[in-house]
DNA sequence: ATCCGCCTCCGCCGGACGGGGGAGGACGGC
DNA sequence: GCCGTCCTCCCCCGTCCGGCGGAGGCGGAT
């Protein structure tokens, strides 16, 4: 059975016990190396530029860029870039959004245990399985509210009546949205009207609320 | 150094062919070991209830009980319930969003090699610390979209201003309004004169509008 | 060939809305 | 005590909105 490749880690944190405590653990691991540390932000891309790690432990908070910045660069610079595993103190922190967006490949949080560490390290960089944090859940629950069951009233509209009730949902009048679709004025107050009942409302206003309600602009 | 002692995993999946292979890739573990199978979901429920694992790998598709409602049922019903782990094929399924909701601890894609498991395994077990994949970054976008800074006029809005425009976000005319805050409706003119002009908006709706995109609804 | 849904317009009307003033009272800070 | 802010309320007026009824054309379905 020959040994593989180790797995090259760059450790990215302002503080330098932070910096070895990690050290120590990863390196105990045969198949796991450590081949750079960083101080700051700017660093840390600079440094995976340099040595083309396979996994990069990238601290949230540092000096200069900090380390959601760094992910970002590193992500938009360097082409096969590693998979950033972002560090953070309190699981709702909102750097973890932030870190996601960025593109961070996971995150650990910092009381983790040196065996859920280096397991981390480990499945992130062999990844494309992947695992969750309560903080999450919150995102699920919001991504349900953001994506409601299209109501029914979504597919009677016509298509000229969805045109319409996206134009009220920008807040125009009845006579702009008429120049805005090159029609006369009394065709948008009829579409207006059967925007109205079919929806069930009874004014505008309520219209572009049970639009926003049913996300219904971001369909279509 | 003495042996700790093994991770109990319950595996639930309608497939034999894949329990069996699941079975034989963590069985190889001196660490893992796969203590029971269901193959629906109701079974799932019970046999976790009886054999309390420390972790399960839960299929999303099963005949009777989906693994969806088998999580729910599990953390809602058995005390110290175990990590679930939902088994799904494709990363932008929609059963992740649902997984997440119902308290899954992670899920795992059915391609993930025999490595990725036991590690998955392994660290969901010890857990707390976790990680992404991409589908989940559209949910951190969508975070974005939904918790925008609050704009400035929110802070310059009185009191009584806040509550009228929560009520004309509810589609209330002046007159209502005016009603459900027992005063008159000339007041409730004045309130909705001043939030137009605060806002910047120039008629009610638009002022709705503006307070749907800086999510001032979902503040105070 | 006929019917039905959709799009396009018209006029009339009452009511709601928004703009422009102004005014009095309560409350707290300076 | 004075001033500023907020809440309360009043007037008038022009505009826009929504409800109602009607109408013509056009294209697809049957």
């Amino acid at each position: 059975m020959t040994r593989p490749a180790p797995i090259r880690v760059v450790l990215a944190d302002d503080e330098r016990m932070v910096r070895t405590a990690l050290r120590a653990i990863l390196s105990a691991e045969p198949d796991l190396e450590v081949v750079g540390e960083a101080a700051t932000g700017a660093e840390a891309v600079s440094v995976v530029r340099d040595l083309r790690p396979d996994v990069v432990l990238m601290d949230v908070r540092m000096p200069e860029v900090d380390g959601i910045r760094a992910t970002e660069q590193i992500l938009a610079t360097v082409d096969e870039p590693p998979r950033i595993v972002v560090v953070t103190t309190f699981e709702n922190d909102s750097y973890v959004y932030d870190a996601l967006r960025a593109g961070a490949a996971g995150f650990l949080l910092k009381r983790a245990d040196a065996d859920a560490l280096v397991q981390a390290v480990r499945l992130v960089a062999r990844s494309d399985s992947l695992l969750f944090p309560a903080a999450v859940r919150t995102l699920a629950t919001e991504h349900a509210r953001a994506h409601p069951a299209p109501p029914e009233w979504a597919a009677k509209l016509t298509g000229r009546e969805r045109e319409v009730l996206r134009h009220m949902a920008e807040g125009l009048t009845n006579a702009e949205i008429a120049r805005r679709m090159e029609v006369g004025p009394a065709t948008v107050k009829s579409h207006v009207a059967a925007v109205l009942a079919k929806t069930g409302t009874r004014d505008r206003t309520q219209a572009v609320i049970a639009a926003y309600e049913a996300a219904f602009l971001n369909a279509g």
